[in-house]
DNA sequence: TTTAGTATTTTGGTCAACCAGTTTTTTGGG
DNA sequence: CCCAAAAAACTGGTTGACCAAAATACTAAA
């Protein structure tokens, strides 16, 4: 044992991270909303007492995981966490071999199983009822004719909290948004089954609410069948 | 729908992007190794005709996904896939919410058991290759007394890697540094059982090898069977 | 009073110069 | 010839000034 093995390496958190931390804190405490603009680079560096530099960094940061959105020459804007916000940051994690699509529905299927079955064996009162309103808008907004991609989108996402786990939720919303991307590009979904999503929508709920993992992890691999065919197609 | 609907948003690529782009040919292709200094910023900036901004951008987001490393005053290096290069790269993505133990633990054998399964199933020659290389450079490690997790962690990705999908190999990349982190600040590994990891390990590139997908998720739960427990204590 | 046009201010984007460490080269004493 | 110390060159870090586009305030005509 070496006398350098003594020695632990020093923390140091650089002025950027404290201004990421300081913006994060801004939108988790509410006092920033979704759609919020920031004050200007300019404020924030003299506010904060730091270069512009520091600043442009800490945005940049937030923006690289879909936290932030600046539009040049107007402002920064504060993001709601949905597929726009989300979009791409897969692709930017993994930019050195781009996701296939067969990958990406494999790797969905294995976790949507997991997290649903979790869901229906952990899920709390408040879960449920995130879940059933998030089905709830899903179902207006089809009734509308409207597209509901972020709808649907919500509704998975709603099930992967319940599951208690955050790791299985973060990477759903990781890859979630890339294969919604597809789906829209290609029109996977079809037009004249969407009563028939709906009813399977229902079926997991009812499912999770009885608690029963088994009923659950089944409605939703009927769910996803559709895709995991088209994946196959494409492969 | 409206007229503007008809119209699709222009794909720019920004002059970051495009450096971002041109970095990475060079490290795919080989040009540059693992440990190798990039060209300065002013050289690169001269060369590709842009501004220095535009470079530290670059490199900025290069390392922020963990395949660049600057040292002020000194240069800009190319890390290696290991721990260093992607630790911490799932709690910059999880910024709003850190991941807790459990979360990471439960969340890696779900991963784990589906991918050691397809390896098992989908395999090539190459890839029973790398694993068994990646086996025999853990062994050696460890019958000299070294620290061995980097080892460890190679096993395991080059597994991930045999299961032909490349967006569980990512997963894997993001998730199994951060609980490697915690296994090393806690010591979770008991030092007698060094031995009986190793033919753990045997047990499973046995299994992968002879394409029993049953087995190969077998061994890999008795394998991670102490970590689970562990996990489970701490909660 | 409204509104179209204009001037001003504010915004993020970009650049070039300078700073403080690091690395390499040169130098001079042994 | 060797090698330590000084000097030069080079590195990423930081700053402030300037740019063009966007947002705002203002003005004058209808």
């Amino acid at each position: 044992m070496e006398l350098l093995e003594n020695f632990k390496a020093i923390e140091v958190e650089t002025p950027v991270d404290k201004i990421v931390r300081q913006i994060r804190k801004l939108i988790i405490s509410g006092y920033l909303q979704p759609g919020d603009k920031l004050p200007s680079e300019r404020k924030l560096s003299e506010k904060l007492g730091v270069g512009r530099t520091y600043i442009r960094d800490a945005i940049k940061k937030l923006e690289f995981v879909g936290i932030l959105t600046t539009l040049p020459q107007s402002g920064v804007v504060v993001n709601g966490v949905d597929i726009a916000a989300m979009e791409g940051l897969l692709s930017n994690v993994m930019k050195i071999e781009k996701p296939d699509f067969f990958s990406l529905v494999e790797t969905r299927v294995m976790m949507e199983k997991f997290s649903v079955r979790q869901a229906a064996l952990r899920r709390s009162e408040v879960d449920i009822a995130a879940i059933q309103d998030a089905l709830d808008q899903y179902k207006a907004r089809v009734k509308k004719d409207l597209p509901a991609e972020n709808e649907d989108f919500m509704f998975h996402l709603r099930i992967a909290e319940a599951s208690q786990n955050s790791v299985i939720k973060t990477m759903m919303l990781i890859i979630l948004p890339d294969i919604m991307k597809i789906y829209i590009e290609q029109k996977v979904c079809d037009e004249g089954r969407k009563n028939k999503r709906i009813e399977e929508h229902e079926s997991i709920l009812k499912a999770i609410i009885d608690g029963d993992g088994d009923k659950a992890e089944e409605h939703m691999l009927e769910h996803l069948h559709d895709v995991i065919e088209y994946s196959k197609i494409k492969l």
